[in-house]
DNA sequence: TGTACTGTAATACTAAGTGTTACAGATTGA
DNA sequence: TCAATCTGTAACACTTAGTATTACAGTACA
């Protein structure tokens, strides 16, 4: 799994921690410790889908669209890694019973799979996070 | 996630299906559609994990070593993929309340989500992917 | 009009995954 | 005993995905 879905995770708390006022990149990258650029593409994303805000020029930057308690791991999966967990198969064998079938069933059991753990991540929204950063363990 | 998990299962699905006798690496890897060294890497790991037995030797090769019902996926995965959910985080900001504390709710919401994969995987015997191999769709 | 932002393309760098070669060790059969 | 056929594994090369960086256009504000 790439780490888009965390930082999009990182990014939506830290901004749910200043909901009254707009965040930069650059802040959110430092907290993150990842490039600005990479901060702003995942963000980009998450506004496209509305989660949130920008702005741009002085005095702007990213503010988050949403309550927080609406807004589930899930959503942000489904945007960032849809599909992470199908490994890809290389060709198989078509002369071959196992080779010829494999690539379906493995298809259908990892889309299951990614169901599966749908309704795993659902079950946290940004206002638990942000709950789960504040306390202790 | 990589795929040696798949490899994997399909290496011991082709070898359920040859229950009677033993099956070279050269046959698994025409069957799988890659480098015969890379099956006896991942051979090699089910064999020390007691999945499979294996022989050196002409008419050598690689064998079932337990019952079909009694290995599922979850099995396999623990011993080629564990943590593949996990995505590695830069580390990130101390001194940010964010940045210091996400690493470890992450953490904790990524291991619960592998072993919720694990249950789902659970219910996968090797004896049902044969079956699903020859059931159209 | 200068400064501080976002938006995004293009490119370079790095790490993980995969393929390939090479060769030692085991087993068999002639 | 010798050649052939396997596994076992290390070493290295290749490829691709992930990530960082640079560059610059566009927007907003003071």
């Amino acid at each position: 799994m790439n780490s888009d879905f965390t930082l999009a995770i990182h990014s939506l708390t830290y901004l749910a921690l200043q909901l009254d006022r707009m965040s930069t990149s650059d802040a959110i990258s430092e907290s993150a410790g990842v490039h600005p650029v990479r901060i702003r593409k995942v963000l980009s994303l998450l506004k496209k889908h509305g989660f949130i805000k920008s702005k741009e020029g002085t005095g702007g930057g990213f503010i988050f669209a949403r309550d927080l308690s609406e807004v589930n791991l899930w959503d942000i999966y489904k945007i960032t890694s849809e599909g992470a967990l199908q490994p890809k198969c290389p060709d198989s064998n078509e002369a071959c019973v196992v080779g010829a079938n494999m690539q379906r069933v493995l298809i259908n059991i990892f889309l299951g799979a990614e169901e599966h753990l749908g309704e795993y991540l659902k079950h946290y929204t940004l206002k638990d996070i942000v709950d789960l950063i504040y306390k202790e363990n």
